[in-house]
DNA sequence: GCTCCTAAGTACCGTACGGTACGGTTCGCA
DNA sequence: TGCGAACCGTACCGTACGGTACTTAGGAGC
């Protein structure tokens, strides 16, 4: 069941094996359960059933396994871009309110919150690329679907605005405002789940206040 | 220079001798500069000129000392609760814009950074009560000058809202967006300061013309 | 069958940290 | 002057981690 059999398809644009995407795999695992302190090399080698040594010889060291790691969760999440063909004001509605929820849902997730809490500790560190790397994959794939929508609302005459960046900064900032920080101090996101369909409303109901044409 | 001389005069409320406030100072500036990493108890002896011993004596372990560096802090930055008494349109814009740019420039802060990103650390831990704190610390604060600022504003028939603490949350969400998180990730805070007098009063204005009663 | 390569498993090394113990010094106090 | 408390500086201990080296097993190619 293992070995060189699974060497063959390396994962798209990633040059990982199989195998590696099995041990990145497991090291998830551990962070999301036990937290950095739980990441040692030891434990990752015992939890993948696999040598340190070729640890050291897949990812260099110990950081290489942890930029694999964000490189290889952010190849996993595709985000999907929808793009609607004709778009009224309800429908621009349902999209923007499904991609709130699906933002929180994202955030809320316990690989994103344990690779946030990762790249956060580690950002003291100069030459620490975690953070960068972490902002860049989820900013861009998050960003990148949300400027889509809001382009398309300007294009239908649904949204107004000038700055696309500002207005995707306040949609964000209207949607997470500070649930985000209180999720990474620890607090339970079990209970803060239930609320998040109509957070997610509510949010973008103050959105097109602010830049609905007809709002 | 030190000793017993030092003893009296205890921190107000917060049972801590001049001395260990001191430590405490210098175990602040170690992790600003350095990071959870460089916060080590005998790094800490050696700067504070005092011994690993008394560390453990005054504060427990380790994490009593970072508990304590947290509660140090918090009990330093003291919010300045300004009450306006008579209340117009313009001079409550110049209120909030001047909130918005304080919380901006407390989050940028070196220090909250740093506490922020060990707490945020610690977080993973199950024991770990330091986000807990932060959390309750800081967003009590800055949350109480907000509050009073919102009422302020409800009682002068300027601003209209049912849930106070939905006004604050989209307040905090416009202003700060995903800067905080950003911060944390490692971004330079440096070039993002020169933008925030722009953004508070951006921000503030999309908040009246959500929140306002003539917006 | 022989060799080469990969990788698992384990043992090992150097280091660094949290926490403790001990000697020496200062200072208050009687 | 002697006693005791607080405290500094340092040495020490156990442990755990990152990283390396070695041994062994098993499949691939000739």
């Amino acid at each position: 069941m293992q070995g060189v059999l699974e060497s063959r398809g390396a994962n798209a644009a990633s040059g990982l094996t199989e195998r590696q995407g099995a041990v990145l795999e497991q090291a998830l695992r551990l962070l999301v359960d036990g937290g950095e302190k739980a990441l040692t090399t030891a434990g990752i080698a015992r939890a993948a059933n696999c040598s340190k040594e070729s640890l050291y010889k897949w990812f260099g060291d110990r950081d290489g396994l942890l930029s694999a790691m964000i490189s290889y969760q952010a190849s996993k999440v595709r985000t999907l871009d929808v793009s609607a063909g004709a778009l009224d004001a309800e429908g621009l509605r349902r999209h923007l309110v499904a991609f709130a929820k699906d933002l929180l849902d994202v955030l809320a997730g316990d690989v994103s919150l344990a690779l946030n809490r990762l790249a956060i500790g580690q950002a003291s560190r100069e030459g620490s690329k975690l953070g960068h790397m972490l902002q860049e994959r989820g900013r861009r794939q998050i960003g990148r679907r949300a400027g889509a929508l809001l382009e398309a609302g300007r294009k239908a005459a649904l949204l107004a605005f000038d700055d696309a960046e500002e207005a995707y900064g306040a949609l964000y900032g209207l949607v997470v405002s500070d649930w985000h920080l209180r999720m990474l101090l620890g607090e339970e996101p079990g209970e803060m789940k239930k609320g998040f369909s109509r957070r997610a409303e509510r949010a973008i109901d103050a959105f097109l206040t602010l830049y609905g044409k007809k709002g």
